[in-house]
RNA sequence: GUGGUUUUAGCUCAGUUGGUUAGAGCGCCUGAUUGUGGUUCAGGAGGUCGUGGGUUCGAGCCCCAUAUUCCACCCCA
């Protein structure tokens, strides 16, 4: 057999131990800011029937769902005239019944509509699992990535909407970041947008044009409107809405003037009022929240509000982002139950926080005592003062063979263990122990007990 | 999915028009120092030049294929 060259799959990644110190340095605050607001834990399963994933991303997204092959003779039961070339496509579902998770949203949606008997509504839960896209790869962009997922379903209370924005808030405060910005927006204005220059029902062109407003500019954005098939005149009704500048309020009430006369401008715009109440019910001031009328978000689920959170000067595209489905589980056979979620990207949080230079020393959780090993005897002599650091709470390890010192003093430097012990044949019979600071070099003789007493 | 880009030691990178034995810094190992890391000094190991083909007397360098990285588009966390 020949060698191989190991090797793992295009845009996957592994995770050595200081990325992971990190990474759970971010799950943490994470997982407790949404524990903290009540919502629950919940997992799903990695596959899901392919049946649950098609259909909820739009084209686009179904193109990057990973299928799994099915198992065995796959090809017993497709038909014949599947079998031709260029027929990739109609093969698929013959071949592949089963596709990994695309996002947490539609697991959850099925999930909601499967339990929907035992759960109590309004049901809040959080999930922390990672997801797979048949993306191309770039930087800040993986095949396989971990979601924070935090939704509410059962509920059409804007307070949700205003809980939403106060946890993103307190997670970028616990990871120190400060210069962000929450983009909200409502896809009922956009709806209203659209009527209003007499274009209706081309709402989701309308967004993608004007979603890149902040990388093209206004130009651009207008010949790409024209590009896609809006007329001069809708185009130039438009521009007003494209450029709209001004403080939440001012843009509010600005709008009021035009989109309040129609029923769907009239609700997103009073949405977006009561969700900006609400903060302010709450005391909080949070500068960071910013009403953009050109977000959009491509997820075509989304039919009220929708999030959107950058931080500002770094090279990665946005940290997180969600919105309200008024009907993600009607496609299994539950309408009317209304839901509001959104997400946190951990690899881009990562990516962000490595490039801001902001994750914190602790972050690294290692070792604080590593006991040197001198001989057999004094091995023996260790473990019961190792069961005692241990049982103290103190993360304390020994050397697993009577090694040199020079490797054993390597290798608490190299794991950046903070304290050496010390307890060769002298220290065994003097009663003192040695305990060695490795970050100043100092070493003092101590009696356990003493030692003991500077972690208590 | 479309177009481009990257790949040479563990890491970051040099490598001339195709020409002998492919280099540096850092890291690693050994010793100075058989009970003390991080500093210093001396020595040492480490490469199928991403992979597979091709052109050539001769390929790290040219050609083809493929993988991978990053970038733009698309879309998104």
């Amino acid at each position: 057999m020949s060698i191989q060259k190991p090797s793992i799959p295009k845009g996957t990644r592994d995770f050595g131990p200081s990325q992971m110190a990190k990474r759970n340095y971010i799950f943490r605050h994470i997982r407790s800011t949404f524990e903290k607001f009540g919502f629950m834990p919940l997992e799903t399963p990695t596959m899901e029937n392919l049946s649950v994933l098609t259909g909820k991303y739009g084209e686009e997204g179904d193109q990057l769902l990973f299928k799994i092959l099915n198992s065995g003779d796959f090809l017993k039961d497709v038909p014949e005239d599947k079998l031709k070339k260029d027929n990739a496509k109609a093969l698929t579902f013959d071949i592949a019944e089963k596709g990994l998770r695309y996002d947490l949203t539609v697991p959850f949606a099925r999930y909601v509509v499967m339990n929907q008997h035992e759960i109590t509504f309004p049901f809040k839960r959080y999930q922390i699992q990672p997801v797979w896209r048949a993306d191309r790869p770039q930087k800040g962009r993986y095949r396989e990535f971990y979601q924070c997922d935090a939704d509410v379903v059962g509920t059409d209370s804007l307070l949700c909407e205003a809980e939403i924005v106060l946890m993103i808030h307190e997670v970028f405060e616990k990871l120190q970041l400060s210069d962000y910005a929450i983009k909200i927006n409502n896809r009922k204005i956009l709806t209203a947008i659209t009527e209003y220059i007499g274009a209706a029902g081309k709402e989701s062109e309308f967004c993608v044009a004007i979603d890149k407003l902040d990388k093209i500019g206004l130009e651009k954005v207008n010949e790409e409107l024209a590009q896609r098939g809006f007329s001069s005149e809708a185009i130039q009704k438009a521009q007003p809405f494209i450029v709209l500048k001004g403080t939440n309020e001012e843009k509010l009430s600005s709008l009021q003037a035009t989109l309040g006369q129609l029923p769907s401008g009239e609700a997103g715009l009073s949405e977006l009022q009561r969700v900006f109440d609400y903060l302010k019910a709450f005391g909080v001031s949070i500068p960071q929240v910013d009403f953009d009328i050109t977000l959009a978000r491509g997820l075509s689920y989304y039919t009220g509000a929708i999030f959107e959170v950058k931080v500002n000067n770094v090279s990665i595209g946005s940290v997180s982002g969600g919105g309200r489905y008024d009907n993600l589980t009607g496609v299994f056979g539950l309408p009317g139950v209304s839901g509001v979620g959104f997400s946190f990207g951990v690899d881009r949080l990562y990516d962000v926080l490595e490039e801001l230079n902001l994750f914190p020393s602790e972050a690294h959780t290692s070792t604080q005592i590593l006991i040197a090993n001198f001989d057999s005897d004094s091995e023996r002599f260790a473990l019961p003062l190792l069961k005692k650091l241990r049982e103290a709470g103190i993360r304390a390890e020994i050397f697993p063979e009577s090694a040199k010192m020079k490797k054993q003093m390597n290798y608490a430097d190299k794991k950046q263990i903070p304290f050496v012990l010390m307890a060769g044949p002298d220290e065994i019979a003097s009663g003192q122990l040695g305990f060695k600071n490795m970050i100043t070099g100092e070493q003092k003789a101590l009696t356990f007990d003493q030692i003991l007493a500077l972690f208590n």
